[in-house]
DNA sequence: TCTTTTCCGGAAGAGGTTTTCCTAATTTTC
DNA sequence: GAAAATTAGGAAAACCTCTTCCGGAAAAGA
């Protein structure tokens, strides 16, 4: 060190206005090229050059400029996320998962919102291009699948959630099905039999498929649904409405599975009105493990976690695979997972 | 066109490896700097010259390269949003927020979840520098203030919702004394008069200065708060329990102000059980204006709104003034709006 | 001491765009 | 029809980093 200080002094002096690399390079009293070599760990330096080039980057506070990395490599190490949901309850846990997969490979993502609206959609694609993103995620806030973002997208494309239409894009999706079918499950398990499904809009593929899998699981179980399954809406409000429809013409019913943690919230206030214990009398499964509604109150309720989380890190894991060229088409699911609380607990024993 | 034909082909034939800006240049049979100007509108440019290029453009498919031009220009059009949240409730409408006014300028954002994590946010920190990005915006998830993100930061910082400690920074957050105010005001107005407060955690700056607003606004009305302010934790369950609470010590109670949606909509659930007629005999007034909560169920809660996408927007908007030279010091805060629903309509005519 | 090998680090170019300067071509003016 | 004025478009540099190719120096071997 000390018997270089004269050379740096002489060549931070001479060129004290350079910036980037340039500038260490001069207080270093190396070349640019050394300095990238000292500093990538590349080429065949010298253990005290690489050392001196590293405390002179860390004198001048040198950071790499990513621009000028990108127009080398060709890399930005850079997403674009696309939701289709203003960022609502959905894309926020994917998202999330998004995060942590891309975080692995030091890699960040550019935030749009489409707000479902096509024009605006296209318009974020071609913008997205524009700056070189690596690839793109489609975030959807239903089952609904979806159109493919474009034709020609020169990048990867994963769609998360809701799944493309075209069978050769790769898709993440949940198991909504699945969920149903381990709500019931558990229900058949612990003794219940007279099951019923109140749940959100017919015309959304989530409530769909809900209804085929609860149809299908207690079928294989040998049971028939009570009632069938009464669609309505996503809200609180449909859940209280509903059991109230619901116990009018099946006073005997001894579970509710509910299309969300929304609807069971409500149930749960109607029944208790209505003066059905939980579980004791109905046992009460929702959607979502949304813990503002699971938690919200006494009992804390059970609830099918779709693992949206999970979602977005295997979508996030499927674009670093494309872009690693080992990307994979089709769709993927992500298994589900029931969180037992209390609203689910044992029956009261029949007299 | 025609007369250009040949001319064209033979560029176009000669250079036809050529990418990007070069391409275009060689199918329109000019050089790489007429295209740039021909497609920024820029020099001085025959009509039919700019429309060959343009034409050429569409042929090839051009998209401008975001890092070329990034590295001239110096500027990226990028911010980077880092949220102390996990993206949760609070962070969602600000980013909404933060795009609407970026959108403006063509920006993008880029989206980083420091989880509250001191280490990530410094990571993020440095990761968005070496991106080059414009400026930062923090958002933060309480209104507590907060340690600056970092001293000797390139490139402007707005803080969101959590004001920095430091003055000299720039702030926007909701106003939530205001709040309070707007909606002591509005119950005493329609002739409440023992009004209580229940609110969340006490160690939050929200729930203090809320509960600030509170104690102002009926001093100005020459009201004494019912019982002091009830602090608890922000759930629903703690509005059920506190509403008990509360009658118990002080049943002539007509109006609850609540620090959360969820707060009084456990408060209303609890009410009802009571024999309590909402807003007959008490009215009910939260916070955050949260629609699952507030449209859940019979009554739908009136609520103030801090209008948390007018502060996003306000620190976006704040950003492209500091990017123009034109930044402010301080704090800057949005004001907020009462949301008057059913649970705080007329009293019960005192008999 | 001279040759061969090994090791360090420098010079230069590429990547795509914008911008400045400058020349050539066209139009205007007398 | 020639000189002046204006306009159109080309050439090249700059932005910053990384990488390839090479030359020079030191070390090792003869």
């Amino acid at each position: 060190m000390t018997e270089n200080s004269f050379r740096e002094s002489g060549r931070a002096a001479r060129d004290s206005t350079a910036s980037g690399i340039a500038a260490v390079a001069a207080l270093a009293g190396v070349s640019t090229g050394t300095v990238s070599k000292a500093l990538n760990g590349t080429g065949q330096l010298r253990e005290s050059t690489r050392l001196r080039v590293r405390a002179a980057a860390e004198e001048v506070g040198w950071l790499p400029n990513g621009s000028a990395r990108s127009m080398r490599s060709g890399r930005t190490y850079t997403v674009g996320v696309i939701t289709t949901d203003s960022y609502g309850r959905f894309s926020i846990p994917i998202l999330r998962g998004v995060e942590d997969a891309l975080g692995l490979g030091e890699m960040l993502c550019f935030l749009c919102d489409s707000r479902d609206d096509p024009i605006r959609e296209q318009h974020y694609v071609r913008t997205l291009l524009a700056r070189q993103v690596d690839g793109i995620i489609a975030v959807g806030r239903k089952e609904d699948p979806r159109i493919p973002l474009g034709r020609d997208i020169p990048v990867p494309v994963i769609y998360a959630f809701a799944p493309s239409t075209d069978p050769e894009d790769c898709s993440v999706i949940g198991d909504e099905q699945g969920g149903a079918r381990r709500a019931i499950d558990h229900l058949v398990k612990t003794g219940r039999r007279r099951i019923a499904h109140i749940t959100g809009l017919e015309n959304h593929a989530s409530a769909v498929l809900r209804a085929e899998g609860f149809r299908t699981a207690m079928a294989e179980h040998g049971l028939e649904p009570v009632d069938g399954v009464w669609f309505g809406s996503w809200s609180e409000e449909w859940g209280h409405n509903g059991v109230r429809s619901l116990l009018a013409s099946s006073p005997d019913v001894d579970a509710i599975f509910c299309g969300s943690d929304q609807i069971a919230r409500g149930a749960a206030y109607e029944l208790a009105a209505l003066g059905r214990s939980i579980p004791e009398d109905v046992a009460l499964i929702g959607v979502d493990n949304w813990s503002p509604f699971t938690d919200g109150y006494r009992p804390h309720l059970s609830s099918v976690d779709l693992n949206l989380t999970t979602i977005g890190r295997r979508a996030g894991e499927a674009l670093l695979k494309a872009l690693d060229g080992r990307g994979e088409p089709g769709i993927q699911t992500v298994d589900p997972e029931l969180i037992v609380r209390e609203s689910s607990g044992p029956a009261r024993r029949r007299p």
